[in-house]
DNA sequence: CGGTGACTTGACCTCTGTCAAGAGAAGTGG
DNA sequence: CCACTTCTCTTGACAGAGGTCAAGTCACCG
């Protein structure tokens, strides 16, 4: 079950035979959230933090007058709040959009990797790093794209970040969002994220039925989204 | 010079004088950066990170149609590229919107560092963790909430950081940019900037003259931005 | 005194939100 | 097995927020 986490780790640097023992000997509980359902709440204090090991969750925040905004998305793989570890008061709150298998790790044992494991602390760290470069990309895509341009960029990010850690099957994917919830992810009302979806659909450009999404032109649909996937930062080099 | 990089970890967790000492040793190279100058360039792979000592900075990108979106204003104080420790090569490039005072430091000190140092590792770590939180908050502003909301959020929280290093007087605060700069903060065009900076002046909640912004109804403000400093993460515990 | 850059204002048009309604799929209970 | 609810997706009509184009003002500077 965390292998997904070695694969993850080992799209940017070599995680040693050592260090995987190192990190199974610290994972702790394993349990399933169901759609919907929180896994951190907004304001809390979490002792541990989170590795997401199948599903799909988002970080959110509600405004005062009701309204969401998802501000990242999550594959498995990811370790969804390492930032409580150092934040300590959650800022936001992660919720699951499908069912999910999450795997927790006492942020004491986190505090005792940064003694002890340096190289595996600045690989946490950078993960938190690639959060950061993915938010930035998302604040481009929101400030300086067509609504299509960003839907056609979240696209091609989930792609290629999900065959990463192979769960692509040729040009497809699973993607269980509604669109209510990906107008969420966009910052737009439910009923434009439909007409953009069914913009690019109509160009050829993905198909998107059963929660699958298939990307039919990848090159036109990258040319469109202004995708250059140097933010990800999936290259294996000493970190 | 490098007291105000001190003033602003301690916004955060005490700084024993023995990390002091410790960080005034890997201290490089000072130098005055003019404005529009970059600091750091996109795509490039830096063997340094930079702290910002004085002046106003800015991380950008640019798009294939020549636009540029700030994705993150920095403050004195703020280390504006650890990123670049870990990430490697820079998906961004940092501009300095002012005439800014930088000292870099080696990735190589800074990796030496994350074995000698676990507390300070976690200290530039949690830095670049609260960027991320601005990220996040930032999204939110540019997707659910108004323009107008928008901008009182950023005056709000320049406000907060700046004071968080001693940065203000009274109400106000020095603040250089201009509005075709701002417009590349908020993803708008410089007209729409201007009018909406009209729009909270006409209300009586800001005054901003002379590279100078004064908040003249904090309360209001805050309340129009759905402010709330949490995310800064501004209070001293063990970290 | 002319040039430059920043700010301001008006007119017009497009993108996106809101309201309203309907279609289709899936689950629920009698 | 069928009526009924519920959820998601879809479409149309209209209104408001924000973009674009154009022109003018103002301060500063060589």
């Amino acid at each position: 079950m965390i292998d997904i986490l070695f694969r993850s780790l080992e799209n940017h640097d070599i995680v040693s035979e050592a260090e995987r023992a190192q990190l199974r000997m610290i994972l702790d509980k394993e349990r399933n959230v169901e759609p919907d359902e929180d896994i951190v709440k907004q304001g809390s204090r979490p002792l541990f933090s989170t590795v997401l090991a199948s599903g799909f969750a988002a970080r959110y925040k509600l405004t005062v007058d009701g309204t969401r905004q998802i501000t990242a998305l999550h594959v498995p793989g990811d370790f969804v709040d390492l930032h409580a570890f150092l934040l300590k008061t959650m800022d936001h709150g992660i919720v699951a959009l499908s069912p999910c298998r999450i795997i927790t790790v006492d942020h004491a044992d986190l505090l005792t990797l940064t003694h002890s494991a340096p190289h595996l602390t600045r690989l946490f760290w950078l993960k938190t790093l690639v959060d950061g470069a993915v938010h930035r990309e998302w604040i481009v895509a929101m400030g300086r794209r067509s609504k299509r341009a960003h839907l056609a960029h979240i696209i091609c990010e989930l792609f290629v970040r999900l065959r990463a850690v192979g769960l692509t099957e040729g040009r497809s994917f699973y993607f269980p969002l509604s669109q209510g919830e990906m107008a969420d992810v966009l910052g737009l009302s439910l009923v434009h994220m439909n007409r953009t979806i069914q913009s690019l659909r109509r160009d050829g450009l993905i198909s998107w039925t059963n929660q699958t999404i298939e990307i039919l032109a990848w090159d036109e649909l990258a040319a469109i989204a202004d995708f250059d996937p140097t933010y990800l930062s999936f290259q294996v080099e000493p970190r």
